[in-house]
DNA sequence: AAGCGTCTGTGCGATAGCCCACATAACGCC
DNA sequence: GGCGTTATGTGGGCTATCGCACAGACGCTT
């Protein structure tokens, strides 16, 4: 017996759902694995499933002048992969590419369509999240044209470390290259002097944090105003579900549909 | 009496509803002026209103280190501000200000959302308007870290004159310099450039567009990203009205030229 | 006609990051 | 142990843009 309900409360948008909705997700998923590198959707393709990250992390890859440029956000156990599914779309110009091996539940996307129908608190859930991303995507946008590389990788060592569960997790100077979209050894430089304030250890990919609270003050406030807004999702989450019903805000309970 | 329903079809977005649901809005909507400089919303504060503007255009602004860094987003006729409402958020931490003076349907948050509940076609139409942004989003990240100057500035000069209703419009190197996120001489450099070229004419804030397609080719790739995305919205938006059969006035969803 | 504020053109040193290239070092495999 | 592959450290010249500063040009106001 796979142990469907306990593993994937591993996913914080699901663990947030009332027990009825998250068994109906759960009955259309299925437990895959996240390969290093694994592609799960390429820009312009069909969006087939919705994925939601119980370990490891995909980053998200926005393309310039037809090669990938910028990661744009990073999707953990904290979020979901196929969101642009939830605003009735199909495709999306972003690759989402996996950066750190672990797992997920997989729904396709019609069934996961399906499910949301039914299911208002997860559809609320999502729309949170969502505006989220929504918030964190400006950020980047500034983020990357302002900072300097040694802030913006600090950045995501911090983000990298949120969502890989342990203080070691793999990411190569050439990886991190790709995903701040810049040359590979301006990675190197960075994280040499990163290194040598002892707030982190490298070897050959294998990244351990040493010193989280110096590697927040190393790191732009980029970072605060990215884990402030993946709390908030998470927070409204349990305001709502110990509501369950109840209507905490001015918004009407629950509109229409 | 307030030409309503003719002016606010002024607006892409709603020209686009059938008009028991135009007409919903347009009921608890009032007709406002946007003053240069005007500012709709501040990061941070409550969204007291959504807007649908019908001439004009607005720039979304993201903060970095305490000050406006970086315009992430123009809004126009095509589009809305107050986007975050339809996602069940009342915040955002985006600066909304006036670029081009023009005109917009308003209507109080708490009156947009009951009447949002009760119109799916304009539900989905703001979703897949979401989508799109999301898309433009990431694609304003990239391109912010790595296009030049130059190129930057043709695709906002074609970005504007889509939402201008005319081949005028007002923006001074300095404003455009806070909207690139870059300095103001940079952007006197470039805009000598691209009227060197005659494709654009400059004088003392004034623009005049002189050369579309040439401005087009001098712009990075980006714009016609852009351009698709909102012309999808629209696309979608006009499949969906013919399938309702709710085309009831012929009003010609205006092209982009 | 004079004056002043705004807008634009230009110059110069500083710098972060680019491109290209090469050297070293760790690991994995035979 | 030897060898190739992968990962990291380092260097030098180049360019776009920054930061600062100033002069000229335009246009409104008095």
């Amino acid at each position: 017996m796979i142990p469907a309900t306990a593993s994937t409360s591993g996913n914080d948008l699901l663990a947030a759902l009332p027990a009825r909705e998250r068994e109906n997700l759960t009955q259309h998923g299925e437990h895959v694995a996240l390969a290093q590198d694994e592609v799960l959707c390429q820009p312009g393709e069909r969006i087939r499933h919705a994925w939601f990250p119980l370990e490891g992390f995909v980053a998200l890859l926005a393309e310039v002048d037809g090669h990938d440029a910028l990661a744009v956000s990073l999707v953990g156990s904290e979020g979901m992969l196929g969101a642009p599914l939830v605003l009735g779309m199909h495709t999306s110009s972003l690759r989402a590419r996996v950066q750190g091996a672990g797992s997920a539940l997989r729904i396709k996307a019609t069934d996961f369509l399906r499910v949301l129908a039914a299911a208002p608190i997860l559809e609320r859930q999502l729309r949170r999240y969502l505006a989220g991303r929504l918030e964190q995507l400006a950020q980047t946008a500034a983020c990357a044209s302002f900072h300097v590389v040694e802030a913006r990788l600090a950045c995501w060592m911090l983000m990298a470390h949120d969502r890989a569960h342990g203080d070691r997790f793999y990411l190569t100077h050439e990886r991190l290259a790709r995903l701040l979209g810049v040359r590979r050894s301006g990675v190197s430089t960075a994280a040499g002097v990163l290194q040598g304030r002892e707030l982190i250890g490298y070897t050959r990919g294998r990244v351990v944090i040493l010193d989280r609270a110096g590697l927040e003050r190393a790191a732009c406030a980029c970072y605060g105003q990215e884990r402030d807004e993946v709390a908030a999702v998470g927070v409204a989450a349990v305001a709502r579900n110990d509501a369950d019903g109840a209507v905490e805000d001015a918004s009407p309970p629950r509109v229409a549909a």
